[in-house]
RNA sequence: GGGCGGUUAGCUCAGUUGGCAGAGCGCCUGCCUUACACGCAGGUGGCCAGCGGUUCGAACCCGUUACCGCCCA
């Protein structure tokens, strides 16, 4: 056997590191401002820096990664802009975990040394995620790397707090947010993960204070009458009408509250009357600020009954619901029990049940931020694929409240807002003022001790990693980014806000298109996730099997906008097409001979250089780059298709065929038709792997290189240009033939049960209409089928078994006797299907209707597909009868 | 309660202008054929969730029901 430079199997260990480290090396990675070409942009969605490598991760890059590599190779300037999210609630999570295990908690440290631990931490650990996806083999320019806590990315987050401020869209001031008491911190309306839970509505009997009787409030929250401070009825509902004005008292803790009429009560709800909480119900909030109720808030920060909780002070709050439900029963107030399904919050990050809670924090006015964002999706700027999330996109933007930006947590940005002790004023500014501009205090000022909420560093992400607020050539050169691709999960957190501040800062949206990625699911569609312990890790994935199948794999299960079920062992597919590609190419470098060269011109329809079957591969291979081009132009996204068409190519028609149409050339003496194949493998192959290299970067890299004619790096090397001159259909036609001829005959060896190594004598009836094909393409038919001899005979001989090529009867020899059985049955089975299809297509063809009105060629396909039918049916029979008579 | 998505072979899924239902895996039969057993050749397997409608013709378009999943309130 000929020395051959590539092992027998693919082993992605042995090249994944050392490729990815000359890419990254060598520059390929980087994006230049300072060309003119043409730019194409991503900006990843920035992972946290307490993450590590999902699923969810690896399907997200890797389809960014393949439009980067296209494009790449499609000359353009391409940026992947990457970098690591803060996420100020997870990552202090995490620090806070790794001291508690040493006892220490962040209080006894203080600000400035915990953060010196987060700072730390994140140095430490931070950068895992960033090597993973470089193991995924992500082509990120690594030297653009930023980070949401970066000087400058701080800067834009100062920059864009002061804008809003300025413009009034930021305010303070004391309203219902969502509160985590683990966290300790207000979280956004997004943080808040509703679920749906089977509580309880509880009856509670409140007395009037007249004496006459009482009103009965129904409520799923019993701990908060605590805070009652009144109850309200609608005022058309006429069992209340009477009893508006009154006064009630408040069980246990026994304050005077009011009975309200307001329009918001429910009369159907419960009893129709309800307690109002304005300190720990949103609703309940506003109520109390139409009818100027106080606002009794009754718990701390960690969820613990506060002072205005009376004898319940101490006691946690569900602890407090239990005993209070005691106490009224025992004081004969608890009028019944029912159970009820609600969603109850919980919170993003520790799951711990939400409480809305009054307390002072920063809004941003979202109403006027979402104009611009809601138009830029109905007038088609910003393109959505799947296209159904513009409706839920519109949905929230046209209802959007306003966004709770602050937090108390120690690590983010902290918001630039500075009190002057001496006189309260408020200043909001970049940098810490020295001097009150009220008073002209110098020593009394002090920052808000809150930081910014993770997103509002986030939505900057697209122009703050390009340089801004300063005007960069690198904004301006790559500003507005393409195409956003990330997980409908973030619609909200993070998309929407992205177009909001895109306009808001820069005049203009962040990107033309979103592609939503699928959801992973476990193989019993439940959602990856940590706690579950249903989310194989990526890392072992691509030790055991290499990054190119993880990447094949999960690409080929990812249809567009559907979720997939997602198990490790399917990653097998990719790592078998892998070795499958390595192979091929190892076949062809191994018979190129010693002294190859490639030629310039290549061999292509066109020219009319090369046998039949070179120009027909060439013709396919031409295919495969218009329908894989069309399925990666803009606005598709069909990576699933390109990457399916791709795999066909190279498995079915390369391999399959193609490399066994060449072996016999191949092995035989060299000459023009050698070296015509010779050109065309090596050309082909090269086409296949520029075709998969976005797809497949790792094992097209190293096989490219090896080709002779190549020179640098795939990664760089151009995309394959379709060229229509090479694609022949008629040809394509004529090779499907053969391949047809194939086929036939191949079963007729295996209905027979020759072994695949016996050399068969083929008759085919010269009447037959593709008698001729058989006869101009014997060569090729013998070695493809394994057939010593091919004959064109005028009767059907003895003792062969016939299958049908069309109408044509292909008879196979047997030097012994048919074994009669079996072939009835194969030859019955074969009949019924055909009076089937004829039964089928003569309905249609009875129908007037049909024949009026559907296109000419339709029908008349119809008729010719039926006339063949009738020919192959009698000519089966005719065998059948015979068979019989065995 | 409102909205969206899904239901196609045993499993996971394709099926883009309505015209003979496909792939991968699995299963069955042969093959260690000088690139690959991570392979080759052949085969089995489907009332395209149910019902109704539009149409000459529906997996595909419209309506409706059921089940599964997601989002919002």
């Amino acid at each position: 056997m000929p020395q051959t430079p590539l092992d027998k199997a693919y082993s992605p260990a042995l090249v994944e590191d050392r490729r990815y480290q000359e890419w990254e090396s060598s520059g390929a990675f980087h994006a230049e401002e300072t060309t003119v070409r043409p730019t194409f942009t991503i900006v990843i969605p920035p992972p946290n820096v307490t993450g590590m490598l999902t699923m969810g991760h690896v399907l997200n890059n890797t389809l960014q990664d393949i439009l980067i590599r296209y494009h790449r190779m499609d000359g353009q300037e391409t940026l992947w802009l990457p970098g690591t999210d803060h996420a100020g609630i997870a990552t202090q999570n995490v620090v806070e975990k790794a001291l508690a295990k040493e006892k220490i908690n962040r209080h006894q440290l203080g600000r400035e040394k915990f953060l010196e631990h987060v700072w730390a931490w994140k140095e430490k650990y931070g950068g895992i995620i960033i090597d993973q996806l470089k193991r995924l083999g992500c082509s990120c320019d690594w030297q653009r790397e930023r980070f949401t806590m970066d000087e400058g990315l701080s800067r834009a987050v100062q920059e864009s707090f002061v804008k809003l401020y300025e413009q009034g869209l930021i305010y303070k001031g004391k309203y219902i947010i969502n509160w985590c008491p683990r966290c300790r911190t207000a979280l956004s309306d997004e943080e808040k993960i509703p679920e749906d839970t089977k509580g309880h509505l509880w009856y509670i009997k409140y007395p009037l204070k007249s004496g006459k009787g009482y009103v009965t409030v129904a409520t799923t929250r019993p701990e908060t009458m605590l805070g009652d401070t009144a109850v309200a009825v609608n005022p058309e509902d006429d069992r209340f009408r009477a009893l508006i004005g009154e006064k009630l008292i408040l069980p246990i803790l026994q304050r005077e509250i009011p009975i309200i009429a307001d329009d918001f009560v429910d009369p159907q709800f419960g009893t129709g009357a309800v307690k109002v909480t304005p300190a720990h119900d949103p609703n309940d909030f506003e109520m109390g600020r139409r009818h100027s109720l106080p606002q009794i808030i009754v718990m701390d920060e960690a969820g613990v009954m506060n002072d205005a909780a009376g004898p319940y002070k101490g006691v946690e709050r569900f602890k407090c619901r239990e005993q209070l439900v005691l106490d009224l029963q025992e004081k004969g107030v608890l009028e019944k029990i029912e159970d009820h399904a609600l969603a109850v919050g919980h919170c993003e990050r520790c799951n711990t049940v939400i409480e809305p809670y009054l307390s002072d924090q920063w809004f941003v006015k979202m109403k006027p931020l979402a104009e611009k964002a809601i138009e830029a999706v109905k007038t088609g700027k910003l393109r959505f694929t799947p296209e159904r999330w513009v409706g839920v996109y519109l949905h929230w933007m046209e209802n959007i409240r306003d966004w709770c930006i602050s937090r108390q947590l120690w690590w983010g940005h902290r918001i630039p807002a500075y009190t002057c002790g001496a006189c309260s004023e408020v200043m909001v500014a970049k940098e810490h003022p020295k001097a009150c501009k009220k008073c002209g205090a110098t020593d009394r000022l002090t920052q808000d001790e809150d930081v910014l909420d993770t997103w509002f560093s986030s939505w900057l992400w697209p122009f703050s990693t390009l340089g801004w607020p300063d005007e960069t050539l690198s904004l301006r050169k790559f500003y507005p980014t393409d195409t956003l691709i990330t997980g409908p999960d973030i619609i909200f957190f993070w998309v929407a806000r992205m177009v909001m501040a895109g306009y808001a800062f820069m005049g203009e949206c962040p990107f033309h298109d979103v592609y939503f990625t699928s959801i992973v699911r476990d193989m019993k569609g439940r959602k990856m996730s940590k706690s579950l312990g249903n989310s194989p890790d990526p890392l072992e994935i691509i030790a055991k099997y290499g990054a190119d199948a993880l990447r094949f794999t999960v690409i080929y299960l990812a249809p567009v906008g559907q979720d997939i079920r997602f198990s490790a062992d399917k990653v097998e597919m990719g790592r078998n097409f892998a070795n499958k590609l390595w192979n091929a190419s190892r076949f062809v470098l191994m018979n190129l001979g010693e002294d190859f060269r490639l030629e310039i011109s290549p061999a292509c329809a066109s020219s009319g250089r090369g046998s039949t079957w070179d120009r027909w591969i060439v013709s396919r291979l031409h295919g495969a780059i218009e329908q894989t081009r069309k399925c990666l132009a803009d606005g598709q996204y069909r990576f699933n298709d390109a990457l399916k068409t791709v795999y066909d190519f190279i498995w079915d028609e390369f391999c399959d065929w193609y490399i066994e149409m060449s072996k016999p050339v191949l092995f035989g003496p060299d000459g023009p038709d050698k070296d015509a194949l010779r050109q065309t493998l090596v050309e082909v192959i090269d086409g296949a792997l520029r075709l998969l290299h976005p797809f497949m970067p790792f094992v097209t890299e190293e096989i490219w290189q090896k080709l002779p004619g190549s020179s640098g790096m795939l990664i760089n090397a151009a995309f394959p240009a379709f060229d229509g001159a090479c694609v022949n259909v008629p040809l394509e036609n004529e090779v499907r033939d053969v391949m047809e001829a194939v086929r036939v005959i191949r079963n007729l060896r295996a209905s027979a049960n020759i072994s695949p190594a016996k050399k068969l004598i083929i008759r085919v009836l010269n009447s037959g209409s593709h008698a001729g094909l058989f006869q101009e393409h014997a060569a090729m038919i013998r070695n493809l089928a394994g057939v010593e001899r091919i004959e064109l005979v005028d009767a059907k001989p003895a003792k062969h078994l016939i299958g049908l090529m069309n109408e044509t009867e292909v008879c196979l020899n047997l030097e012994g006797l048919i074994d009669a059985p079996p072939e009835i049955a194969r030859i019955s089975a074969e009949i019924a299907k055909l009076e089937k299809e004829i039964e089928r297509i003569s309905v249609k063809l009875a129908d007037t209707g049909f024949v009026a009105k559907a296109p000419a060629e339709v029908v008349d396909g119809f008729r010719a597909s039926l006339d063949g039918y009738r020919i192959q049916n009698e000519k089966l029979g005719l065998y059948l009868a015979e068979l019989r008579k065995l």
